[in-house]
Parts: C-alpha cells; sequence; structure tokens
DNA sequence: AGAATATGTCAAGTCTGCTTTGCATAATTT
DNA sequence: AAATTATGCAAAGCAGACTTGACATATTCT
C-alpha cells in the first residue's frame, strides 16, 4: 500500500529511527511500510498519522481497495 | 477497541452477515470486532468506514492510544 | 409455541504485522 | 578519504487478524 510517509518524514526531517521511535515500533517496521512489505495495523497507523496532525486517510493511500 | 459499528449497523438495518458480505469478511470477523476481541486490520477498517460513508476516525475510538 | 434469523463463542489452522539480529550499501558529515 | 548516520534487505520467531466449522442462546416472525 503506498503512504505519505517518506514525504511527510522529509519535510518533517526526520529518520526513519526516529519516526520509529516516537510510534512505537522498530525502525524495520517503518521502512517494511514505506517499501510496501506489508501494511500497517489500525492502532500503528493511527499514532503515525498523529504524529503529522493528520488523518490515516490523509496518509494511507486506499485507491488499491477502492472496489470489490 | 471500541467502534460505532454496531450503532451504525443496527441504523442502517444490517445484520453481522450482511456487513461481513459487504465488506469481504465472515460474520464472525464482524462479531469479534464488535466484541473487542480484536482490533481490525487497516484495510478492513477503511472497507468498513466506507461501507457507512464515513472515515476512519469516524467509526473507530482511538482515544485508548491517546498517549505513550 | 414453533420456526427462522441474528448474535456470541470456541477450537484449530493460515497468514500477516512486528520484533530481533545482522549484514550491505548509500548518503552525509568531519 | 574516513567515519558516522541512514536506508534496504533477509531469516527466524511470536502475536494478532482472519477463516472454517460447529454449537448455544437470544431475538424476531408467523
Amino acid at each position: 500500500m503506498r503512504t505519505e510517509i517518506p514525504r511527510l518524514r522529509r519535510e518533517a526531517k526526520l529518520s526513519q529511527e526516529e519516526l520509529a521511535q516516537a510510534v512505537g515500533v522498530t525502525r524495520q517496521t517503518i521502512t517494511s511500510i514505506e517499501t510496501g512489505k506489508y501494511t500497517a495495523s489500525l492502532p500503528l497507523a493511527w499514532r503515525i498519522a498523529r504524529h503529522f496532525g493528520l488523518t490515516i486517510e490523509e496518509v494511507f493511500d486506499f485507491s488499491d481497495l477502492e472496489d470489490e
């Protein structure tokens, strides 16, 4: 799933490590989410969005689920 | 995690079975989420919110994650 | 009351989110 | 150029999301 996390991190000048600590996960978890290896859980998605002062929908791209 | 799903379902006169089919999971999954047995995944949370025309934040209650 | 529909629950299994450790390469700093 | 910091990737393991199947009780319909 595509996300705005890399852009938001760059704009805030945060490393993966710093964001990871801020939201309570490991750096590898952030890497995996950014590279699309897997999708964040709901609580983690919320913590990340909140860390940037945004809603989940503003950070994560759900367009690949649009139909079905 | 608390959710507005039971209320939304009642207002829309939908059974757990009907909502489950609409969002592509089993009835037990809806039951488990409503009774707090576990938390929905991010994609499922989005499909449920979308089914009611709402945002994820309007359907799921994140107040138990407020700090940390 | 009896039948049908709706909800809760339990067990076992699969799959995915996340961790830990560790290594390789890229980018930045000194 | 050398050292430090940042990112990507891989394997093994644990926990949680979700499935299937089956049963029990509750609620609604006739």
